[in-house]
RNA sequence: GCCGUGGUGGCGGAAUGGCAGACGCGGAGGUCUCAAAAACCUCUGGGGCGCAAGCUCCUUGAGAGUUCAAGUCUCUCCCACGGCACCA
């Protein structure tokens, strides 16, 4: 009877002698050429890591230890993302501080990263809550506020009593329809205007679209990018109403003669000042009030709502005839984007469409329908202008210019530009964040803190539940906020902190030169290591996270911090793991797999290869119980294998398959096809037992292409296999050359192809190299099946493809 | 509604425009066993004909098109998933 492989000894181990020797060591300015492979950094909120993060880690994992093996200095760092809601809630629950909870959960996180075997430098291990790393985070908000990039603004936000602030990605439409819940806790959520820390990113939009052109990500995550910036060209047109100027945002100035009423927002700042002039104050100032408070009902049921300002007009800037268009308030124009206000034009836009029939309001044409089009829809295409005095006749395009123009010698009107990418949030009314490194002085302007001084260290407070009042649990430490200014007067820290993202932001550079006191990373070493050759994470990330570290390390490149302007070479983002009832893994469901029951029963070689074998790195796909099992199989297969190791002569068959297995694997793995590659191992090892022997060599490259899968047995069999003795960190099979392969090996004589007669497969031929369309008509002509299949006719054209097919067509 | 991604056996999935279904799971039959588990062997997309080796038709969400040849390219439609949601 066979031994059975005993996984936990050997596993614990390994990972004794590799991480005590820390093989896996990147060096700085190596001779070797250098691979930087990132994988997103969790938040460890948990005791043990998710099953998910495993799926996400392991495929870059294995591949990095490809990358090795193939002779690149390879670095695949990892590091923890701390700050945020997910440890302050578990901290909260558990009695402790989010420190000590980080501690925790850190601590767990890495012995299960351990415990999978994944080939870490663990030297270079961050957190971006420790003050030796957010010291430079803070550094870097003051490049972004010294720059002007990063500003307060009165912002509407998402407002949650239970948690103060919140970002647009952390609400979620509540289950019932009503409204907006928090994403973690499910608490309501309503909008309100509150001042905030705000990054420009729009000043950066155009850069960010057209640097796309420098990296390699794939044509959708490009076009995510793309979209989720948003740019629309159009023109920007000043209405007056009633005296004071408006602007308004239009894609579509070419139809300025169809304006039938001017909308704005609730928020817009010019309501203030017409309120008075009204007859309907109270019936304005209500709908506003209504229009704030119920603002998530409205957009649920999507039917268009406005009041209008009685008495204002709107005068036309080409058309001095029209001189009383009316003002709407209307709460579909949203207050930050374009310019919260809107020119309505219902002849060719649906929504204006839609609010002027409802109030009644006029709808104008100005360009001309197709004669097919029809009657009751919008036509919102291009086509000649008409009803548009001396722009009559133009067809858009013209129009549209013409239009821009004759604005701008009125100063009524300019070509513009609008994103819908906003300036994003960037401050939180939370204790578990990095401090704004910033001190307002008693005039109440703004100072920064000295670079020496940094960083502002987060204060240890045990009470750091947010207060309904909706500051910052900072603003009750008075003693920590209590600070002198420059000029040695009285001043206050700024009690908001940052949020999540910001340390995020820019983590990957700090892996890079992980603990120098002088910048956040040397510029040498930045040159060496960046750009980051492959980054693997989250589908989800992939339009936010991705854009906005792209438009930080940007700032960084213009102060000369960082060498380069674009961080990522290559994005890649994973699928999800579902659970095995193919249902999203929740507790609620009862499907969540815990990976560290899978981990003592199977063993990490099993998982991991699991984990490659499932399916594409891209795709979503169920946890399947049975798959594991077989992977675990495979493992004990493989360790079954070696007794029959000796000096025996290579079969040539048994030649040909591993020179094929090592073929197809290179290839494979540089596509990241991880799912195959596991396929090829199989096939092998499903050979190898029908053999006598298995000649050493063999053994030798066949133990060194399982290596990056699983990692621990191979590792086991190779040190058994040279007789070593003893532990020598030289002779770890990890630190190995991946197998050559002899390509004249695979050189297979072809010696029959199908045949088919009008496309139709009939039949085989027998063929030699020598062959020619001649021959190969001679052949078919020959064969009886397909003289049948003939049935008599001639054959009209007959394709021949060498060493692939033939196509008869009759 | 818009944007994106995808749709291939009972299931996860393979297929530089050239023999669809690799590999794995599941299933069926068998060997071993008092029996079971494990392990091993054979078969396994569907229909029809045949005692049988085999023969034959159909098959990659639906429909059209390009091509000697389409899972793969083009168009239209349907469905699922993810993201954004009144974006002027």
């Amino acid at each position: 009877m066979m031994k059975r492989y005993d996984f936990k000894t050997s596993e614990a181990k390994w990972r004794e002698y590799w991480f005590n020797d820390n093989i896996y060591e990147s060096v700085d300015f190596s001779e070797k050429p250098k691979k930087y492979i990132l994988a997103e950094l969790p938040y460890p909120s948990g005791k043990f890591l998710h099953v998910g993060h495993m799926m996400r880690y392991t495929v870059p994992e294995i591949y990095s230890r490809f990358l090795r093996m193939r002779g690149y200095n390879v670095l695949f760092p990892m590091g923890w993302d701390c700050f945020g809601l997910p440890p302050e809630t578990y901290a909260q629950k558990e009695g402790i501080t989010p420190q000590e909870a980080i501690e925790q959960a850190t601590k767990a996180y890495k012995i299960s990263m351990m415990d999978m075997g994944y080939a870490i430098d663990w030297n270079r291990e961050i957190n971006t809550s420790d003050p030796e790393y957010y010291k430079w985070t803070q550094y870097m908000f003051l490049i972004l506020w010294r720059r002007g990039l990063a500003k307060q603004q009165e912002m509407p936000v998402w407002w949650c009593n239970e948690l103060g602030v919140l970002a647009d990605e952390e609400v979620l439409p509540a289950k019932d329809g009503n409204g907006r819940v928090s994403e973690r806790g499910g608490y309501p959520v309503q909008r309100k205007m509150f001042k905030q820390w705000v990054l420009d990113i729009p000043a950066y939009a155009d850069r960010l679209i057209s640097d796309l052109d420098k990296v390699d990500y794939e044509p959708s995550v490009k076009l995510a990018q793309k979209n989720w910036i948003g740019r629309k060209e159009g023109a920007q047109v000043k209405f007056d109403i009633d005296g004071n100027e408006v602007e308004v945002f239009t894609t579509r100035p070419d139809t300025l003669f169809g304006v039938t009423f001017i909308a704005l927002s609730p928020q817009h700042t010019l309501i203030d000042q017409l309120l008075d002039k009204i007859d309907n104050k109270q019936e304005v100032l209500d709908y506003i009030q209504k229009a704030e408070s119920l603002t998530d009902l409205e957009r649920q049921t999507k039917e268009k709502t406005g009041v209008k300002l009685n008495g204002i007009y709107a005068k036309h800037p080409l058309d001095a005839t029209k001189t009383n268009i009316p003002v709407m308030v209307a709460d579909y124009i949203l207050t930050d984007y374009g310019t919260g206000a809107v020119m309505g034009v219902p002849a060719h836009d649906e929504r204006d469409r839609e609010f002027a029939s409802k109030y009644g309001l006029e709808i104008l044409e100005v360009v001309e329908k197709p004669a097919d089009f029809d009657a009751k829809a919008v036509f919102t295409g291009e086509g000649t202008i008409i009803n548009s005095g001396v722009y009559n006749g133009l067809n858009s395009t013209d129009a549209r210019l013409k239009i821009v123009n004759d604005l701008e010698k009125l100063n009524k009107g300019r070509k513009a530009t609008t994103y819908k990418v906003r300036p994003q949030i960037f401050s939180r009314q939370r204790y578990w964040g990095e401090p704004i490194p910033l001190v307002y002085k008693q005039d109440n302007s703004i100072e920064a803190v000295a670079e020496k001084d940094l960083p502002v260290t987060l204060p240890v407070m045990r009470d750091f539940i947010v207060g309904s009042d909706g500051t910052s649990p900072l603003e009750k430490n008075t003693e920590w906020n209590s600070v002198n200014d420059s000029t040695g007067q009285p001043a206050k820290r700024e009690t908001d902190t940052m949020p999540t993202w910001a340390g995020s932001n820019w983590y990957y550079m700090r892996y890079i030169d992980p603990k120098n006191d002088k910048a956040p990373a040397d510029i040498e070493k930045l040159k060496y290591w960046m750009p980051i050759d492959m980054y693997f994470g989250d589908a989800g990330h992939t339009t936010a996270h991705l854009l906005y570290s792209r438009f930080w390390f940007k700032v960084l490149f213009d102060e000369g911090v960082v060498p380069l302007d674009e961080p990522y070479m290559y994005r890649m983002s994973g699928g999800m793991l579902l659970g095995p009832d193919g249902g999203k893994m929740s507790k609620s469901r009862g499907n969540v797999i815990n990976p560290k029951d899978e981990l003592e029963k199977y063993g990490a070689d099993a998982l991991r290869t699991y984990l490659a074998f499932i399916g594409p790195y891209e795709e979503t796909y169920p946890w399947n119980p049975r798959g594991l099992e077989a992977c675990s199989k495979l493992v004990q297969k493989i360790y079954d294998l070696k007794i029959k190791v000796s000096d025996a002569a290579i079969a040539d068959e048994t030649s040909k398959l591993l020179n094929k297995m090592i073929k197809n694997m290179t290839d494979m793995m540089d596509e990241l096809k991880m799912n195959t590659s596991v396929s090829e191992i199989m096939i092998f090892v499903n050979h190898l037992p029908k053999l006598e022997s298995i000649n050493k060599e063999v053994w030798e490259k066949f133990l060194l292409v399982i290596a990056p899968f699983m990692p621990f047995i191979a590792e086991e069999l190779w040190q058994e296999f040279h007789g070593y003795t003893k532990w020598n960190k030289e002779n770890s099979i990890h630190l190995q050359s991946w197998p050559s392969f002899d390509l004249s090996l695979l050189d297979e004589k072809v010696s029959e192809i199908p045949v088919q007669i009008n496309g139709k497969l009939r039949s085989e031929i027998p063929v030699t190299p020598d062959d020619n369309e001649q021959t190969i008509r001679t052949k078919v002509l020959q064969n009886e099946k397909l003289i049948k299949h003939m049935d008599g006719k001639e054959i009209k054209k007959l394709i021949y493809i060498k060493d692939k097919i033939v196509n008869v067509i009759i």
